[in-house]
DNA sequence: CCATAAATTGACTGACCACTCAGTCAGCCT
DNA sequence: AGGCTGACTGAGTGGTCAGTCAATTTATGG
């Protein structure tokens, strides 16, 4: 029974991957996906029924990838300020070492396919419910959840998409300078030093 | 002699505008704009000599039309904090109302054919130079460009993503929450109220 | 060792694509 | 008037696309 045998949809997977993130869903034909590949053009769909289910499948699998990630570099334990810069600092080394999921997934947050709802690494995530715990217990300024998030997750995702569209480099530094700045932009102003 | 008379010309560039913010670049077909625009197919290639120069043209008329918004909310006698605000204030309210032209630069900014010199918004701008004046006067942290342009433009950016392609209503008080904590964000740590 | 099923192949199909071009037509100059 | 020009038309062209399917190979179990 198990379910198909994993080698091929795995290599199919991995080779959209690379090239969605390169040319984009539509730049991107499913005869060379499976050139890439390594296997005939008919066996893609053998393991998918459509191109656009490639698609959605792919997006749970790197949308698990990333939360595995998440959950490793949550540290519950500590006070709030220092697990929101573990788990953001996380998150944003995780899309410097992966650019090609980051630019996939950006691409699929903004494309048609995604339905309204399954948002790519935002909703009913770790991350959200740390905002919200430190909303709630006033260490960050009292605005609405859409605000905190543009300022915790913006400069996070700008920084990313110059290195995978750019090559920029991004150093450890600018990591942390990055992550403090949005701390610093989310505090309620009671004076920090 | 003028240039060609401007009618079907703009007529085309704004079919494309929304048929390429709805449905990409490559998921619309030039068919598609030419009928939109009300025109025949073939009027489209005597305007532009390809569907790639049509988004270039498209690109520059978009960029022109932010950079005329841009000087006019440009306080350039206010101090730099002022300034600040007003002018990023400025620039997000201008893609809260234009979210088409928002989806067509972000796209175009991703796209491959997006020369890696032209940005769509931030280089070569006031903006910038704004960032570049409180650097140097220790306004704001001492950090590279890169970084203080992701904590400014970011969280910018992230609200006119989630206002474009989810329709959530962004009021006044969010845009000046948001503007607010960029403005935070960048701020040498001397203490602030 | 064979039978059956599962996985894989690649030639094929009809739809759609960007782009072409021979020709129409309105306006303008003389 | 009549010829000229340049904006405009839309049927046509070669090529590419997602998806199909009959044939073939590979795995499984009796």
């Amino acid at each position: 029974m198990s379910r198909h045998s994993p080698a091929k949809r795995e290599s199919l997977l991995h080779a959209a991957l690379e090239l969605f993130a390169e040319q984009g869903f539509a730049g991107t034909s499913t005869a060379l996906i499976a050139k890439k590949a390594g296997v005939a053009s008919g066996t893609l769909f053998f393991h998918f029924n459509s191109k656009d289910e490639l698609i959605h499948a792919l997006f749970q699998d790197v949308r698990a990838r990333i939360e595995a990630h998440l959950r490793a570099s949550l540290a519950a334990d500590l006070p709030l300020p220092e697990r929101f810069a573990s788990a953001f600092a996380g998150l944003l080394h995780y899309f410097l070492d992966h650019p090609a999921e980051f630019k996939f997934v950006e691409q699929y947050h903004f494309s048609p396919l995604c339905a309204r709802q399954d948002e790519p690494y935002r909703d009913h995530s770790p991350l959200r419910a740390i905002l919200l715990a430190a909303r709630e217990k006033g260490l960050v300024k009292d605005a609405p959840i859409l605000v905190l998030e543009a300022v915790a997750f913006g400069p996070l995702v700008a920084l990313a998409k110059e290195h995978a569209n750019r090559q920029t480099p991004v150093d450890e530094s600018m990591v942390r300078q990055t992550i403090a700045a949005c701390w610093d932009g989310l505090q309620s102003r009671h004076c920090a030093v």
